[in-house]
RNA sequence: GCCCGGGUGGUGAAAUCGGUAGACACACCGGACUUAAAAUCCGGAGCCGCGAGGCGUGCGGGUUCGACUCCCGCUCCGGGCACCA
């Protein structure tokens, strides 16, 4: 054993033995319970990133613990291949994608291996390749026939310098990224997958997810945004609209329909393209809104914008005309493309009719402002105010019926009682909800019904590197797909990629085609599929990456469901939920027997960095690394100034944001591990914060955590020989007679592993890496080796720091487990129990509080009364000096913790 | 705009069911070793105060013998918003 800790050599070492073992290749079979860990795969964008690297780290803590604790650990990789980078990078440099994004799989691997990761690289797969979408088009084909898969209008950005379908990322205010052209909306064909069938079933499955942060939980729930009301048909008035037809809106506040005073449409909606066929101005309103991209952030915080039309509705129960507007606002695919609007009741309503001044009709009283309403009259007490008011049947702004309603306050838009509504006067706001939908069923003109804020995933992507969609179109027979013995449909990867149109739309040789029903001719779909399609069942492919029969097998079953799924927060609603329908979709197809892929998830937070910089006058910031800079401090350690380490000059300090190229603020973990080694790297991601939570990077935190790594090989290198023999006192530890000074070492580690293991259940890896830190203080301290015990109180302790290490620094765990002569390979030792015997103690501390506050302590026997607790408390000298020779009136006892005597 | 998180010393963080706030580190200060430095080791330290003591978990209220923890209101920062992955 060297003395020196090189983190190259031990790493290499046990990198190769690991390799001669295959030590990671995992087969389905054996007595063992299986465990599944799975890190999100990658996208094979150059080289790795920090975010990469804390990923895979918390992934293969939590595999090498499994394996510890005896489970048949599978830890998969892949690449999550296809994707806009390698388009991009193909515009760039002239590259092909295909060609770019296997050199940079080829890289990012090395990379992977050299960390340490305990993976099945037997199982890699590679989503661009025809051996794993070929299933993907398989699938295709079976959910569009079984009609899960459909096609209809979708609105997309549209570039209309380049002629090029825009990402929302590649949308810029509202304008193309590359052109700088304003962007339009547009609508094409577009291919569907009904994930709304699956929605109360996606919902109601969440309860079942115990494992799951509840954080997440709630985000699906309300993505998927299940909400009970009513459909209202609002008739069309023959005389200005000139033909029949009813208005569907969709409302959970039908209690609110006779305040109702005018209803609103998309600029798509039918109504709105009748009003502007005769209205020029309407058409005009209705071209303007075409302007602009399709990202709900922007739809939601752009003006509001709308113009009236000659249309008029029927009102179902009152019969009154109300007018047609169309606003911006109202999109058609969201719901029915229009809204009944209540502006007295409905914030977003209140300012557009203030804005066009329209009719606010007030038609319930908010809970507040108290039970007492006339309904003859509309008077009312206003508790808020102390003040009797009067209702306004009708509010309009400067009048002063309308105080009230002049400004909006939340409390409108509450639940209620009923006013100023005919026969549901009275009513509290769910009773007229009741009353009103029975009273349109009877009429015809609508009914309860449950409606989802989930929409319909379109999948048809308008780019080259992606997954081909497997449908050909002839003239005669319509949409055919791609029978299974014609499948894959494969791309051409030898492509020029330019950025304007999709290079397959320009490929003869690949669209010409001949139709599988009639053998006429006929043309081939030329969109992809969206790249979260591959991503929602590579999961299961891990089991069977190698079978080129089928997309599932057995090998499938026995693996599924994921047993552990780590990944980003930023994942936490789109790629899960598809997952989950997905897995739902194939279970269907008789694929597979699981209906929830992700049994426990685990989502990890940002790595983040300090950022610096230097602005010129009227220039750009210029970002500077921070490995370039040095910081200037005062004498409490607060940093005060930064300098640029080549210029000696000083530069701005720029805050602490998410390691992103644009702010050169990030570290490459190449260089980290080529200076410090993968068991460093690896130490500091998991110490410095719990893995849900967001990570500083720090270079002298780094240092410390190398530091520390240093210490522990120092300590096996001094005491290997002691710990040897102190193998053989091993034997009933806990009968031993320790001295008083070795008993405490011994209950300090034997607390750490147990405080180790509980927070190892919580996923707190930090704590864990603290807990080894404080376990190699203790020993260190220890008395030394004059007393006899100490070499089994030292082995003993030593194993188990080096098994708590070992999930999280494998390496150096590997390298001082053999050096120290414990028995066989640290990978499958058996995870450390904690001694109850060892944390035994007879005599305890107790805090001790006066009115609350802490004053002093007592100590007494572990197994004292409470009387004598009480006793000893008021008994203790900062009970005389602080009770102000006041009686006790009370004095609480919190077992194991504190006395609190209040007088 | 809507949905979901977060805010604790100079810094990263810890505190399991409402019971010692700041474990473990980083940075800093002092000391040892050294011709010197690096490395290593030992010690100190939340803030204010000479001290007794007071004050302290983003801000303002509340509940409680006792609140980082529970409740109400605010504020700032981050993630997602359906074509980035």
């Amino acid at each position: 054993m060297q003395e020196r800790y090189s983190a190259e050599d031990v790493e290499t070492a046990a990198q190769q033995h690991w390799d001669s073992q295959q030590a990671f290749r995992v087969v389905e079979d054996g007595p063992a319970p299986k465990f599944y860990c799975l890190s999100m795969f990658p996208y094979p964008s150059g080289k790795l990133h920090m975010g990469h690297v804390r990923n895979y780290t918390i992934g293969d803590v939590i595999s090498r613990q499994a394996r510890m604790k005896g489970f048949n650990v599978m830890q998969p990789m892949g690449w999550d291949a296809f994707g806009m980078p390698a388009e991009n990078a193909a515009i760039q440099n002239e590259v092909p994608p295909a060609k770019w994004t296997y050199a940079n799989i080829d890289y990012m691997k090395g990379q992977l291996k050299r960390l340490g990761f305990g993976i099945d690289w037997s199982r890699e797969l590679a989503t661009c390749t025809p051996a794993y979408y070929r299933w993907e088009q398989w699938l295709f084909t079976r959910l569009y026939r079984k009609g899960l898969i459909y096609k209809r209008l979708g609105t997309v950005n549209w570039d209309p310098v380049d002629e090029t379908v825009l990402a929302n990322e590649q949308v810029i205010d509202g304008r193309g990224w590359r052109s700088g052209a304003e962007v339009e909306k547009r609508e094409i064909p577009m291919y569907y997958m009904k994930i709304t069938a699956y929605a109360d079933e996606l919902l109601t499955a969440l309860d079942d997810l115990p494992d799951w942060p509840e954080q997440v939980k709630q985000m699906q729930r309300n993505w998927i945004g299940r909400s009970e009301g009513v459909e209202i048909h609002f008739p069309y008035d023959l005389t200005t609209v000139g033909e029949s037809g009813v208005l569907k809106v969709f409302t959970t506040r039908a209690d609110t329909l006779m305040g109702a005073t005018y209803v609103a449409v998309a600029a798509e909606h039918p109504l709105a393209r009748l009003a502007a066929a005769s209205e020029p101005a309407v058409a005009e309103f209705v071209e303007d809104c075409i302007k602009g991209g399709v990202a709900e952030a922007d739809l939601a915080t752009m003006e509001k914008k709308g113009i009236a039309t000659s249309l008029r509705v029927v009102h179902p129960i009152s019969g009154e005309y109300l007018p047609v507007w169309i606003a911006n606002y109202v999109l058609m695919g969201y719901g029915e493309g229009a809204v009944m609007a209540v502006p007295a009741h409905d914030e977003r309503d209140f300012a557009f009719a203030q804005k066009f001044g329209l009719t606010i009709k007030p038609v319930i009283i908010p809970g507040k402002w108290g039970q007492r309403v006339d309904n003859a009259s509309g008077v009312f007490d206003d508790p808020s105010a102390k003040l009797q008011r009067k209702f306004p049947i009708v509010a309009r702004y400067g009048t002063s019926e309308s105080l009230s309603w002049s400004h909006w306050q939340d409390c409108f838009a509450e639940l209620g009682r009923v006013v100023n509504s005919g026969r549901y006067d009275g009513m509290r706001s769910s009773e007229a909800v009741d009353a009103i939908a029975a009273d349109l069923e009877t009429k015809g003109l609508g009914r309860k019904r449950v409606q989802y804020r989930l929409r319909d995933w379109g999948i048809s992507r308008q780019r080259y590197w992606g997954c081909p969609i497997p449908m050909i179109y002839c003239e005669a027979c319509g949409d055919v797909p791609v029978p299974d013995e014609q499948l894959p449909v494969t791309l051409p990867e030898d492509v020029a990629v330019t950025g304007r149109g999709s290079p397959l739309a320009r490929m003869p040789e690949f669209y010409e085609c001949s139709c599988p029903k009639c053998g006429g001719a006929a043309r081939r779909e030329t969109d992809t599929m969206d790249t979260f399609v591959e991503s929602s069942w590579y999961f299961l492919r891990y089991a069977c990456p190698d079978n080129a029969a089928a997309m599932v097998d057995a090998r499938a079953d026995y693996w599924a469901p994921v047993d552990q799924y780590v990944g980003g927060i930023e994942h936490a609603i789109l790629h899960l939920l598809y997952s989950r329908f997905f897995t739902r979709a194939m279970r269907d197809e008789g694929l597979t027997r699981v209906s929830e892929p992700f049994t426990r998830l685990l989502t990890q937070g940002m790595v983040v960095a300090e950022t610096y910089y230097r602005q010129p006058d009227a220039g750009k910031r210029q970002w500077l690394n921070p490995a370039d800079v040095a910081v200037e401090r005062d004498d409490k350690g607060r940093i005060v100034a930064a300098t640029l380490v080549a210029d000696g000059a000083p530069v701005v300090i720029g805050g602490t944001e998410k390691m992103s190229k644009s702010k050169n603020n990030g570290v490459d973990p190449q260089a980290l591990v080529e200076r410090y080694g993968a068991d460093t790297a690896r130490f500091f991601i998991i110490f410095a914060a719990p893995p849900d939570q967001q990570l500083e990077w720090s270079d002298s935190g780094v240092e410390g955590a190398f530091r520390f790594l240093k210490r522990v090989w120092t300590f096996a290198h001094r005491n290997r020989e002691l710990m040897c023999s102190g193998l053989s006192a091993t034997a009933g530890r806990d009968g031993l007679d320790l001295p008083p000074a070795l008993a405490d070492v011994r209950r300090e580690v034997h607390g750490c592993l147990k405080q180790a293991d509980y927070d190892f259940g919580k996923h707190q890896f930090n704590t864990v890496a603290s807990a080894t830190m404080k376990i190699l203080n203790a020993l260190e301290k220890a008395p030394d080796a004059e007393c006899p015990e100490w070499a089994a109180v030292a082995a003993e302790g030593f194993s188990i720091l080096l098994r708590l290490l070992a999930p999280i620094t494998p390496h150096i765990s590997h390298a001082l487990w053999r050096a120290c002569g414990f028995d066989g390979d640290i990978l499958d030792a058996p995870w450390p129990e904690a001694s109850e015997g060892a944390l035994k103690q007879d005599r305890i501390e107790l805090m001790l509080q006066i009115n609350g506050k802490l004053r002093g302590s007592i100590q007494i026997d572990a197994e004292a009364p409470r009387a004598q607790i009480e006793r000893d408390a008021l008994a203790s000298d900062a009970a005389a000096k602080f009770m102000d020779g006041k009686p006790a009136k009370k004095v609480i006892v919190v077992p194991g913790r504190l006395v609190n005597i209040v007088c």
